[in-house]
DNA sequence: CACGCATACTCGTATAGACGAGTGGGCAAG
DNA sequence: CTTGCCCACTCGTCTATACGAGTATGCGTG
């Protein structure tokens, strides 16, 4: 009689469901009724071939299985764990409203201070390049952008990775093309430029990463991307911005208010 | 020089970079560059043995992975096809106005019919039942609720499971409570009940499926979903409705339009 | 011609074994 | 006591094999 027992069962081996589908239910059944805790190790493969008597395979199949779900993670060396639900940031629909826009850093590093979070912006790459396709079309069929690129962390995880792509004969020459972009960002700048501005447009879909983006997000397996495409429109309905976000999907809520009109 | 030459090249011994890992970069290349249209048929697991030279779990494993990545499915007697994106269906942020109210049909019917797809709608049970702790604190503390439950699906494939809560002291004995709410859906009823709506918030998640939603929405492996809560707040600022969506991530772009304010 | 079955090919599941590499603790030498 | 090594335990990768089950094709029988 292991300490296994207490958590998980036995196998019936008259049902047709694959045994390591009935292994996996098991361990994720335990985890939902929270006799495995939140970063806590599970039993590790050896120890589960010796429960359940099945190859060591088959029990790398089942972790495999909750894996993919984003249930747990494996570290090598240490043992297989069940992945804790990081905190969440919140996306309010008002984060461009102007009363937003006054202090001098940025909605993120404000925003994320006052969470108690220690923020970061890194990977700053600002640089003139060829517009691809669709942010050419969203922009109104220009051909070269400047793009400003930026990856955010939260307490040293890597949560968002974003670039904003401006038409030049918007942007060249201002301070939108500097590194640092002064205070309440670009769209501060924007409208002081004369390019008051009237509304975002944003669309959102989910999907799983890129290899790349996995590396530049730090994502376990089982975690899907946000990706936002947001575009900025001034009062003569023209796109004078078009920011692309890849998000981690389990770091982040959005949230948007409608009016019912 | 098998065909397999022409799209695949060979092994780097001397990386350290896994077999399976590599296997995988190849056949993900190959995809990205177009050598494997969308629904087309992979090798089979023998011939990349064949051409590898590779145990048969090796090239198993490179599949698993870009199973995970979402970008092929494995068909049992068939093969391993690259995974046909579907056709999206835009959700935007303007579809609750009281102009789209007007119509007899629902919403998804008209929109999707207007789109040349054969919509459906199943799954329907409306009854009452205990209110779950985040449901009951969206609502303002309610201990039972009435629930409408209804999955939509386009040209037979499932794409959004869905189920709406309402206070049983406005729902209870109104055509609210009928399978078929009747002409504009819930939202006329509850506008000709007294309850003007005023505004809609919305919660936006992306994370993997639970294996209860894989089946409801016939998932492919590697397809996030989209959860999406929506609360109805009438002109007093009372929620007289709460909507939790579960939706297929690759069947759907949501689309926000913001003030600048 | 039509039907049914045999067969070959596909992926699914499972076993058993081997070696490698990261981690951490204990023990021995300095 | 501190340092450094060894070892036990962990997951990672890979091989080889076996059988099962779903699919498609073609051939032979009726």
């Amino acid at each position: 009689m292991t300490s296994l027992s207490s958590h998980l069962g036995a196998l019936d081996p008259t049902s047709d469901r694959a045994v390591f589908r009935q292994i996996a239910d098991q361990l994720r059944e335990a985890i939902d009724r929270g006799r495995f805790k939140e970063g806590q190790k599970l039993p590790s493969e050896a120890e589960l071939v010796e429960h359940y008597g099945v190859s060591r395979m088959t029990v790398r199949n089942s972790f495999s299985v909750l894996q993919g779900e984003g249930l747990v993670h494996a570290e090598h060396g240490k043992g297989v764990f069940v992945r804790p639900r990081p905190p969440v940031r919140r996306l309010a629909s008002d984060r461009f409203a102007r009363r937003h826009r006054e202090q001098g850093k940025s909605a993120f590093i404000v925003e994320a201070d006052a969470a108690g979070s220690h923020p970061k912006v890194d990977s700053l790459e600002v640089k003139e390049e060829k517009a691809d396709q669709d942010i050419s079309a969203r922009l109104g069929s220009v051909r070269r952008v400047l793009a400003r690129r930026r990856r955010y962390l939260l307490d040293g995880r890597p949560v968002e990775f974003a670039t904003s792509y401006l038409p030049l004969d918007i942007a060249r020459g201002t301070q939108i093309a500097e590194p640092n972009p002064g205070p309440g960002g670009i769209y501060a700048r924007l409208e002081e430029l004369g390019h008051h501005l009237d509304h975002f447009e944003e669309e959102i879909r989910a999907r799983m990463p890129s290899p790349a983006e996995v590396k530049m997000l730090q994502l376990a397996s089982g975690v899907p991307v946000i990706h936002l495409i947001r575009t900025a429109y001034d009062t003569e309905n023209r796109a004078v911005e078009v920011c692309d976000t890849v998000m981690a999907a389990d770091a982040y809520v959005l949230s948007y208010q409608l009016p019912a009109t």
